[in-house]
RNA sequence: GCGGUCGUCGUCCAGCCUGGCAGGACGUCAGCUUCCCAAGCUGAAGAUCGCGGGUUCAAGUCCCGCCGACCGCACCA
């Protein structure tokens, strides 16, 4: 057995995720995720916004899974979200139309019509590759979930291919609500449905699956972007790099300068998730960022950078997508929907010279009155009104603005979009190990921080109580306690392991008298001895309960 | 959809070639034991052998069909 089938056979075992629908043969593409799988989930959600959503004080928002039809027409989803299938009418195997044809030298535009396509493939007496047969029909193949809003089948909707069409649409909304400030950063974590032709890999590739994405909307003119690290290397399989197959060595700074990165957010974004990844175990030398070229890039995107992570028996797999949306997807609603979507920016262009009066301390004088009516005029020596000089405590000098530039625009897009099932996966695969011939997931301590196991020692009644006693505490503080009793000790710690649960709680004769417990560490298996109501900060120090 | 491999307790597998009571290990549960790392003893539950049909006195085993999974092809914007 390889590594990864250990690792998806306990994660099966031990309750993180399997094959979902299995008393009925399973279904592939969908996976069930269980008590540990949800749990490593959160805590994956809690690190990534950690580094991408707090840090820069990005917005969350929550839409609707269901897109009604004229969201996904503007946006392009459902003219390329499709493949054209020919059917051979003799035997009934299908192939992608355009591939086909451009196999046997008939060359075709993307997005041809099917029935084109189909005329093609018989005046040019294609042969079918399996029977010969001559005869074609071509039908599209959608890769949404198509379904129907209400009772009329005209009201056409679609599970979502991503979550960021449900940001692009509220972009008025969300704009409004960050003060019409950009960069703004929104950020979506849901799910997305793709009805694959033919899903493979278990987890790596499902037709329902857990994404999150942030969408950032930025002033193409000026970026706005934090200063780019170059004291830290990225692993850069770009477009000319690839003729090589040898991923080039840059800092995000040099990536950027030479023009590798095209936009500045962008290289900074690979820089976070390098960072990221880093934090779910997985080690520099086993990450890449993968650039795709003009062909194999999605219709919306200026630039993408696919960020992907070595697992042995899979080889390079993306974990993450990075692209560069332009102003496509704003562009599109905006013209689909007749709504202006454009953001705003006030710039002073010229500026002049103005006094103003400090009221308090002129009305020291005498005249003030006569004063005030009067306007002050700046002379070479100083301010004066009427024929008075001011004091200095009398006026402050401010630069007014006297002709501002309004700018409309529409915000680019620089869109971060992660697969929390294979981060998941990936997690797991990399803690994986054995120590002692035991299996352990020695997962990063910041995952399952929350999670902890109870034990009396040994199954008597004093110490089951006080184990309750501890239990209790433990959940007060928001702690997921996993409670145990049953056998021998050696074997529940053992059980632990296994599950990558971080600390066990033991309570022993010593803690009926004197009120401390051991806990255990899943990766040393060393013990501290603490006080029960200590037990809530030892944890959280241990497991960086602060990001 | 094509080609290959496979489908047997929760998990991993044996049994199939050569038809004759469905087995093992791990796990789970109960009892005993047990004051720190899968220890020991005793016992128990758990599979209509993926589904349907056929051949046979008899099918997990042979034959046919279907379903599903995995790997490869294609697809994965």
């Amino acid at each position: 057995m390889s590594k990864l089938d250990d690792v998806l056979n306990l994660a099966k075992v031990k309750g993180y995720f399997w094959p979902s629908f299995e008393i009925y043969g399973g279904v592939s593409g969908f996976y069930t995720f269980g008590p540990l799988g949800a749990y490593l989930q959160r805590d994956i959600e809690e690190l990534w916004k950690g580094i991408f959503v707090k840090p820069f004080g990005f917005i969350e928002m929550d839409s609707p899974d269901l897109l009604p039809y004229p969201v996904l027409k503007a946006s392009g989803h459902v003219d390329n979200f499709k493949d054209p299938m020919a059917e051979c009418r003799k035997c009934g195997a299908k192939y992608r139309a355009d591939h086909l044809l451009k196999d046997s030298g008939v060359e075709v535009s993307e997005g041809a019509e099917p029935s084109y396509l189909e005329a093609l493939l018989n005046q040019n007496k294609v042969k079918c590759p399996k029977c010969g047969g001559q005869e074609w029909s071509v039908k599209l193949y959608l890769n949404m979930f198509e379904t129907n809003i209400g009772p009329y089948a005209e009201n056409k909707g679609y599970l979502r291919p991503e979550t960021a069409q449900g940001i692009f649409v509220e972009f008025n909304s969300l704009y409004n609500y960050n003060r019409e400030q950009l960069p703004m950063g929104v950020v979506q974590i849901g799910k997305g449905y793709r009805n694959e032709i033919s899903p493979r890999q278990g987890l790596i590739r499902l037709r329902e699956f857990h994404m999150m994405e942030l969408e950032l909307f930025i002033d193409p003119q000026e970026e706005d972007a934090p200063e780019l690290p170059n004291d830290q290397k990225l692993r850069l399989l770009h477009e000319k790099a690839r003729a090589t197959g040898e991923p080039e060595e840059l800092t995000p700074l040099e990536a950027y300068q030479n023009g590798i990165i095209k936009m500045k957010w962008l290289a900074y974004f690979l820089y976070l998730s390098k960072k990221f990844l880093n934090s779910l175990g997985v080690p520099d030398e086993k990450q890449r960022f993968f650039e795709k070229i003009a062909g194999e890039r999605a219709h919306y995107s200026a630039q993408t950078f696919d960020h992907e992570v070595y697992i042995d028996e899979l080889g390079w797999t993306e974990v993450a997508g990075f692209a560069y949306r332009t102003d496509f997807d704003l562009k599109s609603h905006m013209q689909a929907s007749g709504k202006e979507m454009y953001a705003i920016k006030r710039k002073a262009v010229s500026t002049k010279t103005s006094v103003v009066i400090n009221r308090e301390e002129l009305m020291k004088r005498d005249n003030w009155k006569e004063l005030a009516e009067l306007k002050p005029e700046v002379r070479s020596d100083g301010v004066y009104i009427g024929n008075i000089k001011l004091n200095d405590k009398e006026y402050r000098i401010i630069q007014e603005v006297e002709k501002e530039e309004i700018r409309k625009f529409i915000p680019h897009v620089i869109e971060p979009s992660f697969g929390l099932d294979r981060l998941t996966l990936v997690a797991l695969y990399f803690a994986y190990g054995k120590k002692e011939g035991r299996n352990i997931f020695s997962l990063p301590k910041g995952l399952l921080k929350n999670v902890v196991a109870v034990l009396p020692l040994v199954s008597k009644e004093e110490f089951i109580s006080k184990a309750f006693e501890v239990r209790e505490l433990l959940v007060n503080e928001g702690f997921d306690v996993i409670f145990d009793d049953k056998g021998y000790i050696g074997k529940r710690y053992a059980r632990l392991d296994e599950s990558g649960v971080p600390f066990a709680i033991t309570i022993d004769s010593k803690t009926l008298e004197d009120g401390t417990v051991t806990v255990r560490d899943r990766d040393s298996w060393s013990q501290d001895r603490i006080k029960i109501q200590d037990l809530p900060k030892y944890l959280r120090e241990k497991t960086n309960w602060r990001l």
